[in-house]
DNA sequence: ATATTATTGAGATTAAGTCTCAATAAAAAA
DNA sequence: TTTTTTATTGAGACTTAATCTCAATAATAT
């Protein structure tokens, strides 16, 4: 496993927003910073993240895998209206423990996602 | 809104199967059982009761969505490996509720979902 | 410095999902 | 019941996220 230029990239991006970019996201503010990855690279790069935990990836209603440094006990809340994703912050939460057996499943990791309308569509959709 | 025997067959469907079908299987199972129903018809008709809340689509790492039946406190247990999406009965669980209002966004449904190897799987990599 | 081989990326390919619009059929009106 | 209205369906074209291939490149070992 080699050290490259667009691994760091793609990793350090991702450790610095919060935004839950796409590839595509990702590819063009590569490109933006000078720093060319192909389209085959981008896919590769995330999902071997993934693989190795570093990097979760969620599936929205849009239908497009965006992707997420991993941090641990991290919700998501996701905007019913217009699908945005925003992050819980862990200090405004008490997280139940999942991780336990059930019938031979054993339980590594947990997800909780939640779902609302957010400030913004909520005041729109109310003047409507 | 008009009652199509297209509509009824998806839905009754989705009540009797508690194994995520895609739309794809549905299509199939239509078929197979002498409805004929259009690949433009199954994802507008299964589109509209995502929207009305009567079925849940799940978005899987393998970039496809599945469509359950919507049953209330109901966790998803997904093996990391296989892939493969199982029911956690509600009675196995105590779920907290996380129904309240984060800086304004208020949330109106939750979904948990658990993360391990299922027991076929776990067997499978031992013996590598 | 040279050899080895993992990684990259252009471009072809696949396939899930969407869109269009004429034909169909469910419900309303006559 | 028959006719009219209009929501719904579905064949097929289209879009596009994601995957695959393989020669070129560059990171590490020798």
């Amino acid at each position: 496993m080699r050290k490259t230029k667009q691994k760091e990239f793609v990793l350090s991006l991702l450790q610095k927003r919060y935004d839950h970019p796409t590839a595509q996201d990702i590819q063009d503010q590569a490109l933006q910073e000078g720093v060319k990855i192909g389209r085959a690279s981008i896919y590769r790069i995330l999902s071997d993240m993934v693989s190795a935990g570093q990097v979760r990836k969620l599936l929205t209603k849009d239908n497009v895998a965006h992707y997420d440094f991993y941090r641990p006990n991290h919700v998501h809340i996701v905007c019913k209206n217009c699908g945005k994703i925003f992050d819980l912050p862990s200090e405004k939460i008490f997280l139940q423990d999942f991780k336990q057996n059930f019938g031979g499943f054993e339980i590594e990791e947990q997800e909780v996602e939640l779902f609302g309308l957010c400030k913004e569509c909520k005041t729109k959709n109310a003047s409507i």
